[in-house]
DNA sequence: GCTTCCCGCCAGCGG
DNA sequence: CCGCTGGCGGGAAGC
């Protein structure tokens, strides 16, 4: 029952765009379905519980799965793999991206997409969703009718595998979406394609944004709006604060200085958008490319100041970021999927976490109010929840 | 006036 | 044939 809004009737109407992001939905996708006793995951239940359309869930379900959060297990159906699943993930980007294209992204021939009709050799098939594996063997263009191929191509999840593999395989931590746009698509692509590219990348970039997987900046000179690799580290299971600690000291110039301004290594991401030279710029990319293919994952930077946080949605509990501090340093600079999966587990020992908890619950029904009823506050009062 | 990006139409596809 | 999927781009909110 459309209990969405509808933003032209409404008296008093709060329609709010940014209410209705597809960072916010994903973060309360996340908060909603981060559970233990979460194994699968019914997409008409999403839709209804988060109180949006089902289009909407498609949008970041599709990303989600491509990047090991999620499997398609059957229509409507899909598992929860959890965060664990990331690293594995991101891993097998990219090997597959340095594989893929033996020279660095290169421009056009490898992970290009199609122009209109008229269907094109080149399959890149790097989407398996079934089992926790992406892709069996490096599915180079091997005998495939292209036929659906040329949709899977377009597909939201393969771009955001290309987006991601971007920073995976490249150096180049700041890049703004057109630029990327362009180089996932190609040289030379009509501009109506790289536009629409370019809206289906800020679809994506919002979500892996809430995620924190990357972060919006600017370029320090150039002003204009670009997303750096924020990233996060390796390790497939456990969850010890040592190991966390650990790799925390090898968190590198990224975490310290990047702060706001330049580094050495992001002379290329600054250089980039200044460079219309096609040329040029592939050969920027290949170079830092093999400047260092191991740096690849690393810990998210924490500036000192900022207060942290993750905040999961409309209804973030604002004692987030307390509870962590008072938690102890370690809890602070833990800013993994696995701890952060952790923390949201109702049968934490910690009392500040529990109370979190139920702070959070509390805070998700008023919202779930909000999202049924239409005024967040009281006015008329909702209907009952629960 | 440009950037961001939500909305929902409607083509494909799977069952 | 009928739902489920999800590409796609208009056009409006945001800055």
């Amino acid at each position: 029952m459309a209990l969405a809004s509808d933003p032209s009737k409404d008296s008093r109407s709060t329609y709010c765009r940014k209410q209705k992001s597809l960072g916010l939905l994903c973060s309360n996708f996340l908060s909603l379905y981060n559970r233990e006793d979460v194994e699968t995951i019914g997409l008409d239940d999403a839709a209804r519980r988060l109180g949006v359309e089902r289009r909407r869930i498609y949008d970041i379900v599709n990303v989600l799965e491509s990047i090991g959060v999620l499997a398609r297990k059957a229509k409507n159906r899909y598992s929860w793999k959890g965060f664990g699943a990331i690293p594995r993930t991101l891993q097998q980007l990219k090997e597959e991206g340095l594989k893929e294209n033996g020279s660095g992204f290169d421009g056009s021939s490898s992970v290009k997409g199609s122009d209109d009709d008229e269907d094109d050799r080149d399959s890149n098939t790097i989407y398996s969703s079934q089992t926790d594996k992406l892709n069996p063997n490096s599915g180079f263009n091997s005998a495939g009718p292209c036929k659906s191929e040329n949709r899977r191509e377009k597909s939201l999840g393969l771009l955001t595998q290309n987006f991601v593999k971007l920073f995976l395989c490249t150096h180049v931590d700041m890049i703004c979406l057109d630029e990327a746009a362009k180089i996932l698509l190609g040289d030379g692509r009509p501009p109506a394609m790289t536009r629409t590219k370019v809206r289906r990348l800020y679809d994506i970039a919002n979500v892996l944004s809430s995620m924190k997987f990357i972060e919006k900046t600017h370029h320090p000179e150039t002003r204009k709006p670009a997303f750096r690799w924020l990233g996060l580290r390796e390790r497939s299971e456990d969850k010890s604060v040592d190991a966390l600690c650990a790799n925390e000291s090898k968190k590198r110039v990224f975490g310290t200085e990047l702060t706001n301004t330049t580094i050495k290594r992001s002379r290329v991401a600054l250089t980039m958008d200044g460079i219309s030279d096609e040329a040029t710029r592939k050969r920027l990319l290949t170079e830092v490319k093999c400047e260092n293919l191991e740096n690849d994952i690393h810990i998210p930077k924490q500036e000192p100041g900022c207060k942290k946080s993750y905040h999961f949605g409309p209804f973030a509990p604002p004692t987030v970021s307390q509870a962590e501090v008072s938690e102890t340093d370690r809890m602070k600079r833990v800013h993994d999927w696995e701890s952060l999966a952790s923390s949201y587990r109702p049968q934490y020992h910690n009392q500040a976490l529990k109370d979190l908890f139920a702070h959070y619950v509390q805070a998700w029904k008023s919202w779930y109010l909000e999202v049924a009823g239409k005024n967040p506050i009281h006015l008329m009062s909702g209907r009952a929840l629960s």
